[in-house]
DNA sequence: CATGAGTATCAGTATTGCTGATGCTAGGTG
DNA sequence: CACCTAGCATCAGCAATACTGATACTCATG
């Protein structure tokens, strides 16, 4: 099972094409069908149906493994790389949507006032490519936000070792339409809503899953499912009716068409961490103690 | 990075000697010396100094990866491998030595007498070797116990996708030696014991850095570590003053010299799990059944 | 049935990855 | 203090491998 192959595997299963995979990796598909051949050679199991190429059984159990182990193979290579070269006139952080409190935008700017040389940039995304960023070393930190118990640490994807602490929570609120008959309540409990119509929002709000193993319940099924990290755009869809979505209390302010009611059972609060390397730079060593006093 | 460079660097760390672990790994000296070499010029940093042979810096960062990776891609394997074959006269349970309680015992009886050309094996270990073996598919079942928050799964480490429930919780109770002042205390909580001497028997008891995490507390320094899985003799450990365990509360019964007491601040529990791939064999997935209604 | 898009196979070649022999160096010994 | 030796590095040579490019095959489609 050379990394190789497994690269060309994954390759092959995202472009449903041996040729187009080998075009994007830049082999000869004649390459490809071989390392696919290898690959099934070794493990004694058909990986991919053959027109149209599909995975197998096999193939996504394959599939789980192998995009985890390519990720940590990256994040291997990271780790030493940035024994060598500590890149210390940069700060570049992922963040997920609703992480860049204005605490940390602040946090962020004074740290550029201070250093006025020092390359500072954000880029936001989905929590996943976020935490993915500083495993591969191409962020220094990452800053995630998601929904949890008062005291527990967020549950997050294991690919390497990484220190993680809280810096902000703040109480978790479920965003109704304006009309919606339970709007004007001052609070509400979770497990009266399982049965509403939710919004899907794994990148822009707290995602259903998470939701799910937070309150330790079934339920929360998804009507809509919404891909890409706008907040803005989640609250129009929720004032259209198109289901509900959580989100940190002060994150709903100024939507329009949206009610933001607080939730009070299970005592869940919307938390927000901060990720980092072992060795972080020293830029993002010192952003971290900042925000970790605050 | 080729995994077989990446098993022959652990191999070569473990045997502090690149001879030996060529030896080991059945290949020559001069074959080691070359995978060690092209790992250095890849990665483009020293990872072990030579005479003696120790892991630099970047060679612990390393480790902190390779180990974990060449676990998940032996999961990978083993995973696919029970697709083709499944074993079913076989039902081998990996467990820790806290785990096997007698509802699970009477539970294995019962299936080996129901099926009597059944093949039922027990194998007793270190948590993370029954965790190890499950994925690697040498057990088709593991047990494995420890302390957490009332509801909450146990902390364990996440080489890769396994099912996991309770199947039992009691209460966490210290083990003191009898003629200790607290011996007789009804009743007593954590954070007072934080300073004591404590035995780290990471294998035989809740290992102290998760009671660390599941009292969210510092302290708990070890005084003495244990290595090994019998209960009993820990026990006598404790009752020669040798430090504080803590244990499922019924676990206790029968220790001379060694007083049980539960613990009640904070919240926490002896949890005992199952876990099992997602494509348990027959009788594996009888028997979860069986302890899931338990 | 003819066509085309796409995968499998094959031969050939450059590269890789071993072994076995030998060189080199640090640490121990008389 | 010179020598010895255990153990890692290096080198040449050979076998296995991993590509490319050409070609054969095989479905899905009109």
């Amino acid at each position: 099972m050379d990394p190789q192959q497994l690269r060309t595997f994954v390759a092959v299963v995202d472009h449903r094409s041996f040729s187009a995979a080998a075009r994007g990796l830049g082999y000869t598909q004649s390459a490809v069908s071989q390392h696919i051949a290898a690959l099934e050679a070794d493990l004694d199991a058909p990986l991919v149906t053959r027109r149209p190429v599909t995975p197998t059984e096999a193939g996504e159990r394959l599939l789980e493994h192998a995009r985890p182990l390519l990720l940590r193979l990256d994040a291997a290579r990271a780790d030493i790389a940035r024994l060598r070269r500590a890149h210390p006139g940069r700060l570049a952080v992922a963040c997920a949507p609703g992480a860049l409190t204005p605490a940390v935008a602040n946090a962020l700017v004074r740290a550029r006032t201070a250093a006025p040389q020092l390359a500072v940039s954000v880029r936001v995304g989905a929590r996943s490519e976020a935490v993915q960023a500083v495993l591969a070393g191409a962020a220094d930190l990452a800053l995630v936000d998601g929904a949890a118990a008062p005291s527990d640490p967020l549950p997050l994807p294991d690919a390497g070792p990484l220190t993680a602490f809280a810096i902000a929570q703040e109480p978790l609120a479920v965003l109704l339409p304006a009309s919606h008959p339970l709007a004007g309540r001052p609070a509400l409990r979770l497990p009266d809503l399982a049965a509403a119509r939710w919004i899907d929002a794994p990148d822009a709000a707290v995602p259903l899953a998470q939701l799910r193993v937070a309150a330790q319940s079934d339920g929360f099924e998804h009507q809509l499912t919404y891909t890409g990290s706008d907040i803005k755009t989640l609250g129009t869809l929720v004032a259209a009716n198109g289901g509900l979505a959580t989100t940190a209390l002060p994150m709903a302010a100024g939507m329009s068409g949206v009610a933001a009611v607080p939730i009070t059972e299970p005592r869940l609060v919307h938390r927000t961490e901060l990720l980092h390397p072992r060795n972080p730079t020293a830029p993002a060593a010192e952003l971290a103690e900042t925000l970790r006093l605050a």
